[in-house]
DNA sequence: ATCTGCCAGGAAAGCGCTTACCTCGGTGCT
DNA sequence: AGCACCGAGGTAAGCGCTTTCCTGGCAGAT
């Protein structure tokens, strides 16, 4: 069933021109050398005539350097992971360099997976976005296969990852949950519930350290029952939301650890009839354009998503001298109306 | 500057394994070719000493098959894309085949250059998933081609695209319009502002056109002072809303040709203190995750986009046997609480 | 004991390019 | 006129794999 069309070959166009394959291959690639116009005419022609598409797997093996570049993020459909990958792709695309975009759907061994399909494929670099994994054995497997690909001669860049191997872009994510904590408490606010992300990836322990960070300067303290890990998404922000009404009925404002959660319990405490900002304030985290667009408008920490890709490619497409790079990318507070001060009943 | 690492190849493996290439080959691929249970060992262990990677441009030269699928479309972080991209990835990974997502930013040029970038690569298939564009040049370019790509072997699935080359899933997008239309002109609304998207993509026309076939339907007409083409986001939709109330005071519904304009438009009503729905009904088209959670929940047409995405998938993976085939999704109308009956001073 | 048959394993021929190296004709010099 | 030199174009050697085809050793049959 399987019939191979009679594929087009430099040599088709090499005979049909009536030139070796050398000359024809200088003159695709216009390459220093020179060549006589008449040549390069016939040559050009042929390859118009027969429509020649050079087949880039012969290509890459025959030369020695590298091109591509591939990413690794957990979903580019996620609006965090879009963001960044828009600004990969722009620096990407400014180089002239295709971008392989591999999405692991946050599982560790997927991402392995994917490291090694990309080192096959000998891209240049592998960029690599996305909270990593507090599990010890899947990151010391993932800093090995890295570790290999660098000396086979491949570059590595990182976003949000502690176990940086190569360079790096890390959010100020323990930073920015300072800021969300300090905010609401500088509020009034007393009684803070934090609908967290997965209890596993390191992005929400880091900014959950902010928050209680925050939580002890200003001597208040959020125990575990204030806290209620869910699924990075909206979902989670509705069943956590409500899970943290129902447990303490007293709390004034909500802390979500990324705006689609947040934007989950909005759309949870509207459905309860709980007004917002007025008996409960909420803050997300990372200012994704949905933010201004839900009502109350969101208050929220703002990260920089697509100068952060934009500055992963760059690293990750600058030559290979020098030491690993780590540039931290910082974050902002940006108050909307979705916070206010807390009640008066609320102490 | 520029040393090259010494690369692990198979041979270095065979060597190292005491075997020929050919036996190493057929280990790590485990052909069905038998062999005996000590060789396999021995070179599996050399494969995790030397940490082999084998050349994925080398193996694919070698053998004909082609594996990885391309993808090409305006841009992956809008969530229209992103929805049908999951999709597209979704059955892809089920298949073991690597995605390649490439973003032509809308531009003409730039998606020629990736099937040819994609042809080079000689993927097993391209799917082209975006409006087309009216414009008769491109459009030939593209058509052709793709025919190339196709007589070179390859598959070509397009999704909303009406020049199909191959297999196509097309979208209800008239008919989505014309249900758009139908419910406002039934709830009373008489004086219909439409936000367009770009004048040269054919999503526009096409949905334009079924809003259009609506008032028919109902004895009215929607002239051109009541139609605004601007981006296909939400500036797009903030701007052409703004202009719309300016040119037509009497408006009393907005039907966006998509969900982030109609979010726009209503960014635009909230900022001018203008109630929605109850002065002014709006509606979308696409019914994008966010649509829930603006306020008022915004009325749409659902596409089911993640479903496209699959499909379009798989009719770019499944054999190459029969003629091209051409599916449609259908358009839904989802009211939510953007929309109402027109005021009474409507008319 | 000799022959046939079988099968595991190896030699080698590509896959479609790029490029180092060689060739050969023409030029400028003595 | 004879020489060296130069440079456009061709020859061929890879790049790192897969796979066809061949080899040689062994078991079973006679």
């Amino acid at each position: 069933m399987r019939y191979s069309r009679p594929v087009v070959t430099l040599a088709d166009v090499a005979r049909h021109a009536g030139v070796s394959t050398a000359t024809a291959s200088r003159i695709i690639n216009n390459s220093p050398k020179p060549v006589a116009e008449h040549l390069r005419e016939r040559v050009l022609a042929a390859v118009n005539e027969l429509q020649f598409v050079p087949n880039a797997n012969a290509r890459q093996l025959a030369r020695a350097d590298r091109s591509a570049v591939g990413v690794i993020v957990h979903d580019v459909s996620d609006p965090y992971f879009a963001e960044i990958t828009r600004g990969l792709q722009r620096v990407a695309a400014e180089h002239g360099r295709l971008v392989i975009i591999c999405n692991s759907y946050r599982d560790p061994e997927r991402e392995l997976a994917y490291v090694d399909l990309l080192h096959a494929h000998r891209t240049a670099a592998i960029v690599l976005a996305g909270s990593g994994y507090h599990d010890t054995a899947a990151t010391a497997r993932l800093q090995h296969k890295l570790r290999v690909y660098r000396d086979a001669g491949g570059r590595v860049a990182v976003v949000g990852r502690h176990e940086h191997t190569g360079d790096a872009i890390v959010p100020e994510n323990e930073k920015g949950g300072y800021l969300a904590g300090d905010a609401l408490y500088r509020l009034g606010h007393t009684a803070i519930g934090v609908i967290a992300g997965p209890r596993h990836l390191t992005t929400t322990t880091d900014r959950l350290a902010g928050l209680q960070r925050a939580a002890r300067e200003h001597r208040r303290r959020i125990t575990s029952r204030h806290v209620v890990y869910a699924g990075f998404d909206r979902d989670g922000g509705v069943t956590a939301a409500a899970e943290l009404l129902e447990r303490n009925p007293a709390i004034t404002a909500l802390a979500a650890l990324n705006d689609s959660m947040a934007v989950g319990a909005l759309a949870c405490l509207r459905e309860r009839g709980i007004d917002v900002p007025e008996r409960v304030s909420v803050i997300g985290f990372d200012d994704m354009p949905v933010a201004v667009d839900v009502t109350p408008a969101l208050s929220t920490v703002r990260l920089p998503l697509e100068e952060i890709g934009m500055r992963a490619m760059a690293l990750a497409l600058r030559g290979g001298q020098g030491a690993p790079t780590t540039e931290t990318a910082a974050a902002r507070l940006v108050l909307r109306g979705s916070t206010a001060a807390a009640p008066p009943q609320g102490r």
